[in-house]
RNA sequence: UCCCUGGUAGCUCAGCUGGUUAGAGCACAUGACUGUUAAUCAUGGGGUCACUGGUUCGAGCCCAGUCCGGGGAGCCA
């Protein structure tokens, strides 16, 4: 056997405590002290250890347990309790431990910065190193992993492979923005070319790199092999951004699937953001009725136009029950005729205004597909229509997020997409390995991308995605 | 990057028309209280008014610049 340390008694979590029933068994718990209050006689610890966004109410008689010890367990300090789990005498709780022995693993002092009381959500980005100590971020976090899981069990049940997509690449040819630059050469005096320009062939890879700012084009040779792929990994953009729906480094998930039309892609976008919503409503159910608290709280002290016109368990539930509206982008600009005065007047050929986005899903009350959006405001590998002036791209609007996903049939002709790269000026000879993928054995093909964090945050209610990452961040910010 | 807005105690905020020693609630410390639910009650300590410069007899308050936060827009996911 191997010298595992044998433990005498049983680990719990608190999660599993608060369900027992087994009064009179003996238990030790390990967590975190929220609040403590009582008086000469008797202590009540709050103690949380991440397992569940409850606590269990640990009694501390103090005829058997000094106040001496007692006086370190205060809000912030790491404890060991154990003790009888029992009834619970008072209110707010079925069970509670009633202690016979208490060890303080790590104490707080009194500059521990979290009090027993709601901050801001401002001030916690300042302490993003506590900050998942809090109900709040407790259940974000929560939340965060069990919609990850779900994203992969759906594909999975579905058939998709995973596709880890690098994330060091050697193409900007998308587009998709400002890159961040990968490289190990001397910043202060970098090899140079007789020309003066720097010379990347001394570089790491011998050539320019950066990081990721989607894994498309690699999911698009994968799905050309294993039919159904997906990517999910973190993606770099370098933009100066500075919204609460961007990050400099967020998560992406991208499916991409040979066979599928522009209909089929919509059909797996739909029903997927469905499935990931009832699988939160169906596991993270204490976390967001915490949540959805929390904001109508939240509302309260807001002025009555700033107050949320639905709940957040309204907008879940809205979202997993309700068709979404599809329509095209030439219906949606006869539609946007119906709005009174936008700040920017709508036009055919011009991209859609956040005003005009928040229109539209507000007219017809649920999330909102858009496609076949005029091709000069697309990217390069959108599927060209017949009528030569759109493609096959397909936008999901939600309420409170705008664009959760954007996605596209691509096209597979290859003399038409070498057409379009050409019109575009974009750089063909970096991307002859995408263009290949056309030369030989070419298919139909759809896919999409999913930014995590809107989806996160639509999920929790939240309305900052700097909220709702662990870590974010973005431009001037990469602490912690 | 542009527009709007803000920075006062550990936290959340008040601070009048520029005028004496800078205010509250919470937190914290001490005390009281026989089971509390962000416990309650009493007492107490706690400030580089973001930073730099300017105007003024006098600046938390007015002006300029800088830094940082928030909201909106753009870019997008």
């Amino acid at each position: 056997m191997y010298p595992f340390n044998i433990q005498t008694m049983e680990k719990y979590k608190v999660a599993d405590l608060l369900k027992s029933t087994e009064y009179g068994k003996e238990v030790s718990i390990k967590g975190w002290v929220r609040t403590k209050r009582g008086n000469k006689n008797v202590a009540f610890v709050a103690l949380n250890d991440g397992s569940v966004i409850h606590n269990i109410q640990a009694v501390v008689d103090l005829a058997k347990i000094s106040e001496d010890e007692l006086k370190h367990v205060t809000t912030g300090a790491c404890i060991a309790i154990t003790g009888t789990l029992t009834k619970s005498q008072g209110q707010g709780q079925s069970v509670e431990i009633q202690t016979t022995k208490l060890e303080v693993l790590g104490a707080a002092d009194e500059t521990f910065p979290l009090q027993k009381k709601a901050h801001t959500l401002e001030f916690l980005r300042e302490i993003a190193h506590l900050r998942p100590r809090t109900n709040t971020f407790g259940a974000i976090l929560r939340i965060r992993h069990h919609m990850s899981f779900a994203i992969h069990k759906f594909f999975n049940d579905r058939g998709f492979y995973y596709l880890h997509a690098p994330i060091v690449t050697g193409t900007d040819a998308e587009g998709a923005g400002e890159m961040f630059r990968v490289t190990t050469l001397d910043m202060d005096k970098p090899p140079r070319n007789p020309d003066g320009s720097i010379d990347y062939k001394q570089d790491f890879f011998g050539r320019q790199t950066n990081l990721t700012v989607s894994g498309q084009l690699e999911s698009e040779l994968a799905a050309t092999a294993l039919g159904l792929v997906y990517t999910f990994g973190p993606t770099f953009r370098a933009e100066n951004s500075n919204t609460p729906r961007h990050l400099a480094e967020f998560w992406m998930i991208e499916p991409e699937m040979a066979f599928y039309e522009i209909n089929d892609n919509m059909d797996l976008a739909e029903s997927m953001l469905k499935y990931l919503v009832q699988y939160a409503l169906e596991n993270c159910s204490d976390d967001i009725a915490f949540l959805n608290n929390r904001a109508i709280e939240e509302d309260k002290t807001k002025k009555e136009h700033e107050r949320s016109k639905s709940t957040l368990l309204e907008r879940l539930n809205n979202v997993k029950n309700e068709p979404f509206k599809r329509i095209t982008y030439t219906e949606a600009m006869e539609v946007l005729k119906l709005g009174k005065k936008f700040e920017f007047r709508p036009e055919w050929g011009k991209d859609l205004q956040k005003e005009h986005e928040n229109f539209l899903v507000d007219h017809f009350k649920v999330p909102v597909i858009v496609t076949d959006y005029p091709k000069d405001i697309k990217a390069f590998y959108m599927k060209q229509n017949e009528d030569g002036k759109t493609v096959r791209a397909m936008d999901v609007l939600f309420p409170y997020v705008g664009e959760m996903i954007g996605g596209s049939q691509r096209e597979e002709n290859y003399d038409k997409l070498q057409a379009r790269i050409k019109e575009m000026n974009i750089h063909e000879q970096s991307l002859w390995w995408y263009l290949e993928t056309r030369k030989y054995g070419t298919c139909p093909h759809s896919g999409f991308g999913l930014g995590f964090e809107r989806l996160i945050l639509f999920i929790t209610g939240m309305t900052n995605v700097r909220d709702i990452i662990p870590f974010p961040r973005t431009p001037k910010n990469a602490e912690f």
